[in-house]
DNA sequence: CAGGATCCGGTTAGATACTG
DNA sequence: CAGTATCTAACCGGATCCTG
């Protein structure tokens, strides 16, 4: 019984700690969108996946993607063309976060319908 | 075809919309981490959650504690003790984001194991 | 106990312009 | 095309102390 209890409190606390961990990966106000760009979309040049992010200064997705590439959920890849186009794909880690991306992404749909009923 | 096109881009749109707005909800490093601690224990008194969302400041708490009961996604409860408590839990509302925080507790706990074995 | 008051440094993200 | 440079305002979050 006592033993119960502190297992349970111990997985809960891993829980919290797994719930920040994952929320610093996908920390500022762009990340999240990003990456379920990428998701839905598979491979994005730079130009393209702007467009999709609506409303992104360049120079802040430009920060954003590279905080992804550090943390391996994203692969840049330089394409040798002329100009130099370069893509950008979800690593396999990146695409383990599909449970979470889906998830929020149909939330947030719900969300937002239960607000215009008011 | 084209049809087919157009609404695959459109649903795609809606999700990443869907995912933003979530972020936006969820945004800054202790929100994410509020709503699990309540999730996993129903309902915190102000000190008790601050022992578990370990390492927020009073000051940030309360504001998080404001700004997802703006969001009527947490339901504030005086209780007329002696001296006065105040207890925390998710509303209906706050509850369903339960697939968003589970899946981020059980990436975070594999992501970090995966860190481990590097 | 449940916070608010104050102070503060660092980060974030936007706008705009520019480069190889 | 794929970013970088520069500047700036706003915000975030931490520390410390205080109050009903």
């Amino acid at each position: 019984m006592e033993k119960r209890k502190i297992e349970l409190s111990e997985s809960c606390r891993k829980s919290i700690q797994g719930i920040k961990d994952t929320q610093d990966l996908l920390s500022g106000k762009w990340k999240a969108a990003i990456v379920g760009a990428l998701f839905y979309n598979g491979k994005f040049r730079f130009m393209d996946l702007s467009r999709h992010v609506v409303g992104v200064a360049p120079k802040v997705l430009s920060k954003e993607l590279k905080d992804l590439e550090m943390n391996h959920l994203v692969k840049r890849t330089v394409l040798d063309t002329m100009p130099i186009t370069v893509e950008y794909e979800l690593t396999s880690q990146g695409k383990s976060l599909h449970r979470i991306i889906e998830a929020m992404g149909e939330w947030g749909i719900k969300y937002r319908k239960s607000l215009l009923k008011k």
